[in-house]
DNA sequence: TAATCTATCTTTACAGTGTAAAGATATCGT
DNA sequence: ACGATATCTTTACACTGTAAAGATAGATTA
């Protein structure tokens, strides 16, 4: 006698993704193993998720979702005593800190091909990170006499790149070279990227 | 009557999965549809390549080495007139430029999955591209009295971080929603990130 | 020249993948 | 109690990578 009711599906075959995306990297998940991994046949999850791209989507979006949280958390911490600047560093360290410790649900949320970018909720719920890590901006560019949208929003832009553009060179070297002792120390300081920049 | 010998396989099918991959993109292109692109059987791509991270990777060593040759260029075309800033913003444009006029062979060049990063010679031609986007941070650091060996890395490492981030967001806006009209305008001044981050 | 050797490609085969269609079962509502 | 519906399974098919064995063309050698 088979089960022919397993009870929750839906979040059991999120939950087996995310083993199997841990296990086997971004590239070797599968809907077979995700069904084998949540004790169904491999055909059950088309009638929870579209296909394997609308499983990793909504993987992806519960990601971003505790991505926001974690980038929300460290920013609320360091609040009062500490300068736009370093608020910035933090928020920087938080995000390196997050794809560390989930570097293939990482990887995920940011690869080109498995989930699917276009899905508006996946476009409001990564808005929602960005937002949030460049929260401290505004009131940067208010401090150093930066006016004008376009500025800001150019400002935005650019330290989002560098934080995740850090970020994904750490994730390449841990993927060469396994685990380094320099990112236990968190994002260079990036005082040295405002010295060589400043005009 | 079948033709046993291509002349030139190894090149033919090189070409044929970069053709692969700009219509089917990174994850669309198949061991099986390069070889009929290159008109010959679905297995004869195994007695060139061991596997199809070899054909990648091979592809991704090759789209390296345009990738430096093009990043050079636009080093030395901009010399002695142009601050070291100025050829700092100017190194920046031509890494996004690139990869906006290759956008499939890029993503595949830093691909997490696809090609085997840590076969030697892929390591040796990125390492090659990091140092010539690089190659200005070293005299702008002396300028801006930034010393030690530990600080410049870190310099290079912040520079190449901002570019990179920038550019793969530009991709990604691409996928999702088109051509952009910023994109043609290039990178934001990094001036901008100067004055946000400066002592 | 003729035979053999070697490189190159094809054919065949197998395990794995996503996904559609149809069948089986269990729960719910009436 | 019984039919409707949601849920899962079975079956099927067209793909994929890759290994193994067979066929062919050109090169080498006697």
């Amino acid at each position: 006698m088979n089960d022919y009711h397993h009870g929750d599906l839906r979040q059991g075959l999120l939950v087996a993704a995310h083993a199997v995306l841990n296990e086997k990297g971004v590239h070797g998940v599968s809907l077979r193993a995700c069904a084998a991994k949540a004790g169904v046949s491999h055909a059950a999850p088309t009638h929870h998720f579209k296909s394997l791209s609308g499983l990793l989507t909504e993987l992806a979006v519960i990601a971003f979702k505790d991505f926001t949280a974690a980038l929300r958390l460290a920013y609320d911490e360091g609040d009062a005593k500490h300068t736009l600047q370093q608020r910035l560093q933090t928020a920087g360290n938080a995000y390196l800190q997050y794809a560390l410790s989930e570097p293939e649900l990482f990887k995920l949320m940011f690869s080109s091909a498995l989930p699917d970018h276009s899905n508006d909720r996946l476009c409001e719920v990564s808005g929602q990170a960005y937002a949030e890590l460049t929260r401290v901006v505004k009131p940067l560019c208010d401090e150093r006499g930066i006016t004008g949208k376009e500025s800001i929003e150019q400002a935005e832009l650019l330290v989002w790149s560098t934080i995740h553009g850090y970020t994904h060179l750490s994730l390449k070297q841990m993927d060469v070279h396994g685990v380094c002792d320099d990112m236990k120390a968190g994002m260079p300081p990036m005082v040295i990227l405002g010295a060589l920049l400043q005009p």
